[in-house]
DNA sequence: CCTTGACTTGGAGTGCGCTCCAGGTTTGTA
DNA sequence: TACAAACCTGGAGCGCACTCCAAGTCAAGG
């Protein structure tokens, strides 16, 4: 009679540990799980797409805090919010902006790079593929 | 008699603090900063360009860990060095798969962002302004 | 020379995001 | 029913990267 995953095998779906899932379930990152009689977590498919978001906000830098604040804004009737919509565009420049600075880093290294380069060809193997194939990206 | 900037006026230009500055100094990611006979520390422009790189590859991601490997490895005397020149690589690797976690997330951020999506005209006057505009980046 | 503000050091403190632990309960198999 | 493995909770602990502090020294203008 399964009616879900358990936290372990949702926490290796999802790439986290359940001691992760736990701590973002008390943080308020992720709706209280249902539980069996026994008082365990199961996991349906919904929630593994809430973990799954709630995961790429982190990755993405988005702090617990502000991951938080989304989960506690209400949404209507209709799935929709203004409040959460605001916070993902604020979060989407965040992004943007780190994409151009990533961007502007690859630069700086392609010529530290560059200049490191030993021009020989007893390197390692793999290290020997001059730089230029990953040029504007 | 200017001989170099004080470390607030290095740690201003490059948008760190002087505590910050001495941290790195002292955990060897900067090389020990030219004293005054005094004991201070003075920052010519090859100093500020080594602030920068460092704060370039905090600002991505690398440990300072690893940062002080970097550093503790030699150069010879025309400037190369395989071993800087991998973890430069390798590091090159990291923010190319970072930059396509970024992109991935955008996607999924969109496809959220149009969810929540009011549809109606009396939001705040920047948040009207339909989402496409940055599409692919 | 004196004062004031910036600097020095070593070390303690902070915030974040987990990660681990103890002590107890539940689950599923033999 | 018995047992091991997995789960529960509350709370402590940890690693990272700073950030702040105390107590003393230095630099430069009046």
């Amino acid at each position: 009679m399964d009616e879900g995953l358990t936290i372990h095998q949702a926490a290796e779906r999802v790439g986290l540990t359940s001691d992760t899932l736990r701590y973002y379930e008390k943080a308020g990152l992720l709706p209280r799980a249902v539980r069996t009689i026994g008082g365990q977590r199961r996991y349906d498919p919904d929630h593994l797409h809430g973990i799954v978001f709630v995961n790429r906000m982190r990755a993405t830098g988005m702090p617990i805090r502000r991951i938080r604040e989304y989960m506690q804004i209400p949404v209507d009737g209709d799935g929709r919010s203004a409040g959460r919509r605001e916070i993902l565009v604020e979060h989407q420049m965040a992004i943007l902006d780190k994409i151009e600075e990533l961007n502007e880093a690859l630069g700086l290294i392609r010529k530290k790079i560059d200049m490191y380069d030993s021009n020989q060809l007893v390197c390692s193997p793999e290290s020997h593929q001059r730089t230029r194939k990953l040029e504007t990206v």
